[in-house]
DNA sequence: GGACGGTGAAACTTCAGGTTGCCTC
DNA sequence: GAAGTTTCACCGTCC
């Protein structure tokens, strides 16, 4: 038995909680399952809960379940939120004794312990390796332990490998100060996304109040070099004038200074560039879709618009390539490569790699409007319940985004396909199935036994008798959705059952 | 003699997290 | 860099 499994269930016999914090999440999902073998308690409870909250449960699902039927849990961002909530809610009222976790319950969230159990304080940090994590992280995990109002004090334990590592520790973390925190106004989607929203909303007007305005801020003050700052909002803002999405105008400004002409001239936000600043897009990711919109022609499709969402910033991190779909993700590519709205970068470009992962990433989004479910998903792609509802809602932003920088435009045609392709992202379905999800109550499941079962549209739902359609639906769901095509009925015929019809699952 | 099944070591892969917009029954 | 996962060779058992 390993260190961490012996604290655990001592912590348990203690009657006592804890938090283990451990690297990943597949050692997250290991440790929880191993301490789970070793407990001897019963929660049958919040199986439902956790296999119910995706359409069909994942591997994932019952893995979890499993263990917490034990009283352990694992916890990080591959969760799905339902799954999420009940963890940390069952651990505050004591049913679930232990929890493994990544970073995800570090920060942010309430959630005392009276142990907290630091599995390694290295992590994997992409070039270097494997690397220390921040004091400040440290302190965030240690400082879950000690619940105040029920214990005086708490433990925070690290795990060393060998005493070298402990000296180590305990000089960096135990003793060590945590570090400085910088300003994130620095990073250029950041900047950009900001500049052009003080000029949309008139509190920038021109050069010289926005670099007054940008001397106040916190970064100003930590970066102290104001040349190089002025330097960097003087290109921040002719980039801006080059998207179009401000115009500078020659005439002095409100706030003239005869001096400087060039400091005075008025920044004034286009129309498109209030628009993008509302919808809080990245400057960047806007030229993007414009640029891409003017290419959607009648031989494009929804794969298209897919793609143009998934290739941007915003989408990041993408779905990683795995070395066995090397080959597939490049298949896909030369086979819908005449319906990207934007050229393939070469395959020295240093952003070749992070396309073929946007080809991945679209695929997933695709397999998921042709009605594939979570589970499906996961096989395929490995992308976890928690990170599709995640994607879902990003995508379902930047369409939104899309869908009204194209109104502006006039693309009537984007506007259509990308307002369709919405909806089909939001509940997953193929583009027949549209015309019933109009209904209340009706989603990608029920919408397709309605479908293989002959009602295809609206004018089905009236033909259909009220008994077929509650063998489908259920009653009380049928008698609604009838009611909402306009036929009332309020008392559902008994004993007409003549036999099961076939429900085709999808 | 050959198919199947279990075991363990070696080879191979992969590695944390979460904010934004808008509308509406 | 380390842990988790997959692969594969090896061995024993059963038919």
């Amino acid at each position: 038995m390993d260190t961490i499994h012996k604290l655990a269930l001592e912590t348990i016999q203690k009657n006592k909680q804890a938090l283990i914090f451990v690297p990943s999440r597949a050692s997250a999902e290991k440790t929880a399952e191993e301490i789970s073998l070793l407990t001897h308690m019963n929660y049958p409870e919040f199986e439902e809960t956790v296999l119910k909250a995706a359409s069909t449960p994942t591997k994932q699902c019952k893995r979890l379940s499993r263990c917490i039927k034990k009283g352990v849990a694992f916890h990080h961002a591959g969760l799905l939120q339902k799954q999420k909530d009940l963890i940390e809610d069952e651990f505050r009222s004591g049913n679930i004794k232990i929890i493994c976790c990544t970073p995800t319950l570090a920060a942010g969230m309430s959630l005392p312990a009276f142990r907290v159990i630091i599995k390694s304080l290295k992590r994997y940090s992409g070039k270097w390796g494997m690397d220390w994590i921040p004091i400040l992280e440290y302190m965030q995990m240690a400082g879950r332990a000690g619940r105040p109002e029920y214990e005086a004090f708490g433990e925070a334990i690290t795990i060393a490998k060998d005493d070298i590592e402990k000296e180590e520790i305990y000089e960096r973390y135990v003793l060590g100060e945590p570090e400085d925190i910088y300003s994130k106004l620095a990073v250029e989607p950041v900047l950009r996304t900001y500049v052009l929203s003080l000029i949309s909303s008139g509190i920038i007007r021109n050069e010289e109040s926005m670099k007054t305005f940008f001397a106040k801020t916190f970064w100003a003050h930590q970066f102290k070099d104001m040349a190089k700052l002025e330097n960097i909002m003087d290109k921040m803002l002719s980039l801006l004038e080059k998207w179009k999405f401000v115009s500078i105008e020659g005439n002095a400004g409100d706030f003239v200074i005869a001096h400087d002409m060039n400091r005075t001239r008025t920044t004034r936000a286009t129309q498109i560039g209030k628009r993008v600043s509302e919808l809080y897009l990245d400057p960047l990711t806007a030229r993007y879709i414009l640029d891409c919109m003017t290419n959607f022609t009648e031989s494009k499709n929804t794969f298209s618009l897919l793609h143009m969402i998934s290739n941007t910033l915003e989408m990041r991190p993408l779905l990683r390539v795995k070395v066995k779909e090397h080959d597939m993700v490049q298949d896909e590519l030369v086979k819908n490569y005449e319906l990207l709205l934007q050229e393939e970068p070469s395959a020295f470009d240093p952003e070749y790699n992070e396309f073929c992962k946007s080809i991945k990433t679209t695929l997933f989004f695709d397999a998921w409007i042709n009605e594939n479910d979570e589970d499906y998903c996961m096989e395929t792609f490995g992308i976890r319940p928690g990170e599709i509802r995640m994607k879902l809602e990003t995508a379902d932003w930047l369409l939104y985004a899309a869908e009204e920088l194209a109104k502006i435009m006039e693309y009537r045609e984007v506007v259509k396909a990308v307002r369709t392709l919405r909806v089909r992202v939001k509940n997953g379905v193929k583009e027949e199935l549209l015309v019933l999800l109009k209904l209340k109550n009706i989603g990608r499941v029920r919408a397709r036994r309605m479908y293989s079962n002959g009602i295809k549209n609206l004018g089905d739902v009236k033909k259909a008798d009220i008994t077929s359609l509650g063998q489908i639906l259920g009653k009380t769901i049928a008698a609604d959705v009838k009611k909402q095509v306009g036929e009332d009925i309020t008392k559902v015929p008994k004993g007409t059952r003549k036999g099961q019809l076939s429900i085709e699952k999808y």
